[in-house]
DNA sequence: GCCGTTTTCGGCCCGACTGTTTTCAGTCG
């Protein structure tokens, strides 16, 4: 039983308390200590199999959650989920789906009404039976049918390249407005999640009615579904909502902080105020005992220093470890990997293959972005569909790649790369004597992807077996949105990584980022070089390295433990493999 | 249900907005 199997178990636990109307602290113990258990570096069954463990060590998890989880790890079961899950009826949850619609109305709904599914929802509100139940009213009667709706025509999660083109759209239309002083996007999106439920704006003005105005006057604005003196919410195309708070300069920090969360952090930063005798809100740092007196507020860097904090990152702000790297005296914070750091970009496509460019014309687009090395690393010849290259032809290439080199004066270098595939019987796709004369050979997936967890993980392991391999390219294949990842042992490929000095890829493509932030935080705590990787198929793809970064800080990747910081020389030495 | 440099009991982050209410509950972030 590993880690995630526990976690879902307690997150299930907790949902379903939250739906028969628990008392939220409980239902919270339950969340806490499924992120706890996920974030875990090592095996809560592990813990239970050591007499001397302690699973009570693990902050978040006491006596009861302690129980429950060796209960999990001995017999594969949880009593009391199978009794909640059987006393739940299932539409509370599909209920709280809806827009305005939290546990409490969701409960009154199934139980005055016997509200069972969404059908019956919407007949009960067009018979206006809903408009007399307490609490209730017309206009809530309204909004449920509204919702009902939104909840059919939202479109799920958006990916971050695509907030990012919204954000775009937002700060031209906006910017246009003199009494904006400030404009900052907040929330998940700053904090570079790979996929983003809603966004958060956060402006600085005197005068937020006009601000609310031209949001107004948005082009894509399809409703407003709140408007007050300071907040406003709308929904933009595909019903994706978009709020707006309108904060003045000297609270500007503060707001930020808040709006940028996570709810997570935000818990532990404001516990952390508390225990200091102080308080945080939206509009800045005070003491307990005049809370309406603000010490800090104008600049994050402000907020975080009152509670003796270094200024943390938003990709950081996840709950995690960052309130302990922060409160480090000496401002001893871990050396988080950033864009500056990248020395290289190692999986990349030509026309060769189903790229659109030269090597020459990748190289050079290459170093204008700084890099002093790239592998070219189009497909092998089972990849028939994108033109991959058979054994002479990828020979053909290395000595065209040669002659490249020779002739480069400024020191630049092209390695010699393939991604090759594994084919669905199990070996690379390429003999082992051509896989020799490449520099960086990155194993892929492509078919067979719907093959099961065994025979799909021995494949990779296979991979990572093979002397010539130097990493894994996409692990889990997941295409966001659009393709679930491959039912796959990551934590055997983590194990294999590791046993023979191997490297897994994080695909900085925004379809992609693949490894998964947890993925990465397992993998970098097995210490696993992870190489970020653009798979680029074209000169703008290479422009997508940022998303991968962002990911890898997310994740808390130190510089060290990415393989595209180091130098040519380490790298190739690196892979080697010699002791 | 968890947790303790005030506490082993009694807290647990905090505020805006809406709708249904005449002072507040529910929802959301």
């Amino acid at each position: 039983m590993d880690n995630t199997l526990i976690a879902d178990a307690f997150e299930e636990m907790a949902e379903l308390l939250e739906l028969q109307g628990e008392n939220p602290f409980r239902v919270r113990a339950y969340r806490n200590g499924a992120k706890a258990i996920r974030e875990l570096d090592e095996s809560i069954a592990e813990i239970v199999a050591d007499g001397l463990r302690d699973l009570k060590d693990v902050p978040g998890i006491g006596q009861t959650l302690a129980d429950k989880a060796k209960a999990l790890v001995e017999t594969g079961k949880l009593p009391q989920l199978e009794k909640l899950r059987s006393e739940t009826p299932p539409i509370l949850h599909r209920l709280t789906r809806i827009p305005g619609m939290g546990v409490k109305k969701a409960l009154v709904l199934h139980r005055e009404l016997g509200i069972n599914s969404l059908d019956e929802l919407r007949k009960a509100c067009e018979e206006h039976r809903v408009r007399d139940l307490k609490g209730f009213g017309a206009k809530t009667e309204a909004s449920i049918l509204a919702g009902l709706s939104i909840a059919e025509a939202a479109s799920q999660r958006l990916r971050i390249d695509q907030v990012e083109r919204l954000e775009h759209r937002l700060r031209e239309h906006l910017s246009k407005l003199p009494a904006i002083k400030r404009l900052e996007f907040a929330g998940s999106y700053r904090r570079g999640k790979d996929t983003i439920g809603d966004l958060d704006m956060l402006v600085i003005s005197d005068d937020p009615n006009s601000v609310m105005d031209r949001l107004a006057s948005f082009g894509g604005l399809v409703s407003i579904t709140a408007r007050g003196d300071t907040k406003m919410s709308i929904r933009v195309d595909d019903q994706f909502q978009v709020d707006l708070r309108v904060v003045p300069a000297e609270s500007f920090g503060a707001a930020l902080q808040y709006f940028t969360g996570s709810k997570e952090h935000n818990v532990a930063v404001r516990s952390l105020a508390r225990k200091q005798g102080l308080t945080l809100n939206e509009y800045g740092v005070a003491k307990l005992e005049t809370p309406d007196v603000y010490i800090a507020g104008a600049s994050e860097e402000d907020v975080y220093g009152a509670l003796g904090l270094n200024w943390i990152a938003p990709e950081l702000r996840e709950g995690r470890k960052e309130i302990s790297w922060a409160t480090q005296a000496g401002g001893a914070f871990p050396q988080i990997v950033e864009q500056s750091h990248i020395t290289c970009d190692l999986h990349m496509h030509t026309h060769a293959s189903d790229g659109l460019f030269s090597i020459e014309e990748m190289a050079m687009a290459a170093r204008a972005r700084g890099l002093k090395f790239i592998a070219i690393t189009d497909h092998s010849q089972r990849v028939s569909m994108a033109r991959g290259l058979n054994p002479q032809r990828v020979l053909m290439q290395w000595e065209e790649i040669d002659r490249i080199n020779a002739q480069a004066t400024d020191g630049f270098r092209i390695l010699k790369g393939i991604e090759c595939d594994i084919l669905e019987s199990g070996p690379m796709d390429l003999p082992d004597e051509v896989l020799a004369q490449a520099d960086w050979v990155l194993g892929s997936v492509h078919y067979g992807q719907k093959q099961p967890r065994e025979q799909i993980t021995q494949r990779v392991l296979g991979a990572l077996a093979n002397p010539h391999v130097d990493a894994i390219a996409h692990p889990t294949g997941r295409l966001l949105g659009q393709r679930p990842p491959y039912d796959i042992d990551l934590g055997a490929v983590i194990d294999s990584a590791v046993q023979h000095g191997k490297a897994l890829e994080l695909n900085a493509n925004p379809m992609r980022l693949d490894l998964s932030e947890l993925h990465l935080i397992a993998a970098a705590g097995a210490s696993v070089p992870i190489t970020i990787n653009t798979d680029a198929h074209s000169i703008d793809g290479m422009d997508v390295m940022r998303y991968g970064i962002i990911q890898a800080r997310r994740a808390g990747l130190l510089r060290e433990q990415v393989l595209n910081t180091w130098s040519l020389e380490r790298l190739l030495k690196w892979t080697q493999r010699s002791p």
